[in-house]
DNA sequence: TTAAATTTTCAGAAATTTTTGAAAATTATA
DNA sequence: TATAATTTTCAAAAATTTCTGAAAATTTAA
């Protein structure tokens, strides 16, 4: 299991950038390596080629697996698990919005919600909530798009986006022809 | 300086949250404490009211300048600094996005853009790079989509995001209309 | 100027996260 | 079943990040 130059570097990058994106340097690591390489991989592979415990590989597989970005997979006549990539790329991405979204927005959106039923007992107390419920309806806001985007189909959303600057006349056109909602 | 109830539970969940947004616990609790006060606060004002050291605070207020996320403003005839949030929410929230970019996104696409460069050698650099097109194409997109959605207002996002799920029919209209891209 | 007030810096301490590796648990085969 | 292969767990070590507080630097006012 050597690695070539070139997924070297990427793996090597993955792992600097993993702890940005919401995962250790290892496991980040794993992961690269799974994407680069066409073939899946066992626990004793990825150990030699990233230079790291096995131990730590088993941890960093579950991480994955509970991000639903890798799957397992059998070889027959082999007792070893070997893991590849839940899917493309773009399937890998819709996951990690999913994942990070549940992680890093609903808890929020939760505790801003419980803070949005209490009646503000004054002027600083009502400053406060009028900043949470921008804050929530924001979050709301940007939760459903991310639906409405994960849902399109990886056409859609290029055509949508060849529309780019456009959708904003559409709209206005839309508001003209409808009325301003 | 002293926090009600229900701003200690935001500051300290902000806190929480934080390194899963970036940031660490501290610079978390700042911004928190200067989007739930109405008015400016100093960092001597700050260091009592999150119980952190004088030093720990200076330097998590130079880190949210370095995000463009706090504002410091002169008080006349007092000496000291005072901070506030630099805009609203939703101000913010376009700060955070196109900040983040600039940290997880664009190192990444510049790596991918320059193995992109490299002619593969063989079946296995073939996948590799083929996967890392798929991410480059990806990666891009998203940044063209979230520059596009920082530049429209919160009107026009409201109004897109009423369209909903409405979006995509309005799409199969235009190709049919329009002739498939 | 000078001195007082304020902010910043940064070495070391504290806290947290990550990693290792050996033992325990699990799984597969004979 | 017994045993060999494999995976998982987890206590302790290592690495990294965060925090403190005192000293240095800077800014302001007299």
């Amino acid at each position: 299991m050597k690695l070539s130059q070139k997924a070297e570097a990427f793996v090597s990058h993955f792992g600097e950038m993993s702890s940005r994106w919401g995962f250790n340097r290892t496991v980040g690591q794993i992961l690269a390596l799974l994407v680069v390489r066409s073939s899946s991989l066992n626990a004793d592979e990825i150990s030699q080629a990233l230079h790291i415990s096995r131990g730590n590989v088993s941890m960093g597989l579950k991480e994955l697996q509970s991000w639903r970005l890798i799957r397992l997979e059998r070889i027959p006549g082999d007792r070893k698990d070997y893991f590849t990539t839940a899917g493309s790329i773009s399937d890998m991405a819709r996951t990690v919005f999913e994942e990070r979204r549940k992680r890093e927005i609903d808890p929020t959106l939760s505790l801003l919600r419980d803070h949005l039923l209490d009646t503000p007992v004054n002027e600083e107390e009502e400053h406060a909530q009028q900043q949470m419920a921008e804050l929530h309806d924001l979050l709301e806001l940007l939760t459903q798009w991310g639906a409405h985007l994960n849902n399109m189909s990886a056409e859609q959303l290029q055509s949508l986006m060849k529309l780019g600057a456009g959708v904003s006349k559409m709209l206005e056109l839309k508001d003209k022809v409808v009325g301003k909602n």
